[in-house]
DNA sequence: CAGTGGTCTAGACCACACT
DNA sequence: GTGTGGTCTAGACCACTGC
């Protein structure tokens, strides 16, 4: 039954911007048909839209109580439950935390809850209580021009500016990790080695509070290696020793690539979890 | 219906067995308290139990569609809304699978889509199509009484019979897994080395068309290792070659243990790959 | 066409946190 | 108490599928 560019049900969706009277027609509606017309998308993925924007514009920041649903509901026209549903995916995908009693936070990774979120290397026993926090040493900061490859992954190009970070995490003393970063050089004006050594939490907290960038997902691809020789003395084990390489390409808002990062790991007495479901 | 435990909130739902007025007192409305009390579990959440129990005991198979949300509604006494919450998360945790128009489906690893759901070795370039169907090779199939380690993460005790298999999974031609599992004797009585091998689907789905295990979820421990000479031998490469070690634990309804399984993979042109969100 | 899941609303009431 | 998120209902209507 004839549904053209926009919406039949949608035409409410304009209220944001316009009436919410259904008698203003839009171009859309006017009769023309578009046989490119997209697909149908339901109201609480618009407001959906509209929170991410209002996210990505910094109007609310990391770790800020956003309005109530009830006021978000008369700010865009549209009952709670509508969206209480756009609330609900956007917490599912970690943009979000729902707080019963207290209200809806932005999410951040300056929380022990997503403290492990993203580094998923266990203690083969024990708990990670046990295994204390790890320590941090940053062997190097540089800025220089991005090689073609990494250029590609971070969705610039080849000669543009991007810090070079690597640094070594150990646990309890002993090495278990060295990890080289690579981040794009506009975003992060004025990162230095520095205040890569004074900050204590979370590297990706500090990216929050510094740079305003947040990130939200990310893709690994897991290889075994062979340790070589710099490597091997950085770890304190002998070169050929078998490593986990562990390669991230981590996403802020909008599944803009902000981070390229390879890790090696140590898997004598720790593994990499990984849920399936 | 349904209620044990306590209740405010609930009060509701003892309608079907008792009245649905306040007057009614239960024991714990009479001023008891009681300080282990069950915490407070939402009408919907038992809705899900009990549609969790019909899967467990088989009222409606892999494949099979389930009652429309209306039926199901009437049946436990509810409003559809309450049902839909219901199905939605057994939806999110991919036990039941839902098609517009059609009706909701239990979910089942002999589809396409949930294929390689498990099987998270992807080629390095190109796409999934481009190396075709993996191989399998089935190279043991033995019953035994389970070692120690073995009985204790599949929930049995030490000396229970257990199924040992061991295959080989190539891609055009050239060896990358190496795998052994470990299945409980009882649930797999009459697995045979020629069953797993005449059979060219998923295994996953074949336990679940021969045996009604249903696996669910699944945690892995992944680490480095070097190839012994067997498995340099099986796979093709020199003894110390670096392979990625899989060691999956999967589960069926209710976090029961069904599987142990390690696998041994290639990765030279190969990467496990792992989305963080 | 009828049957299924999907969206949206409006309103009532409960649980939880803070003050 | 007030304000927040959480649950539940009842009903209307839309979108998709297949007869």
């Amino acid at each position: 039954m004839i549904r053209i560019g926009a919406a039949t049900r949608q035409s409410r969706k304009s209220m944001a911007t316009s009436s919410p009277n259904p008698t203003d027609a839009s171009p859309v509606d006017a009769g023309v048909y578009d046989a490119t017309a997209p697909a149908f998308s339901p109201l609480y993925q618009q407001i959906k839209t509209l929170i991410l924007r209002s996210l990505q514009a910094g109007e609310w920041k990391p770790g800020d109580m956003i309005p109530s649903e009830f006021d978000l509901a008369a700010r865009f026209r549209v009952s709670q439950g509508t969206v209480r549903k756009a609330i609900d995916e956007l917490a599912t995908d970690n943009l979000l935390v729902r707080r019963q009693g207290k209200g809806t936070f932005v999410a951040t990774h300056a929380e022990v809850h997503t403290q492990y979120r993203f580094l998923r290397l266990l203690p083969d026993t024990g708990t990670l209580e046990d295994q204390g926090r790890a320590e941090r040493r940053i062997v190097e900061c540089r800025r220089l021009r991005a090689p073609a490859e990494v250029a590609r992954q971070l969705g610039l190009r080849t000669g543009d500016a991007v810090l070079q970070v690597k640094r070594v995490l150990a646990f309890a003393g002993t090495p278990a990790i060295v990890e080289e970063l690579w981040l794009p050089g506009g975003p992060f004006k004025g990162l230095t080695l520095e205040t890569l050594s004074d900050d204590q939490g979370p590297m990706y907290a500090l990216f929050e509070a510094q740079f305003g960038v947040r990130m939200v997902r990310a893709l690994e691809k897991i290889k075994a290696v062979s340790a070589d020789q710099d490597t091997a003395t950085l770890l304190g084990v002998s070169p050929g020793h078998p490593l986990l390489s562990v390669e991230r390409l981590a996403y802020t808002y909008n599944d803009e690539p902000m981070e390229l990062r390879r890790g090696l790991y140590r898997t004598d007495t720790r593994h990499y979890r990984n849920e399936l479901s």
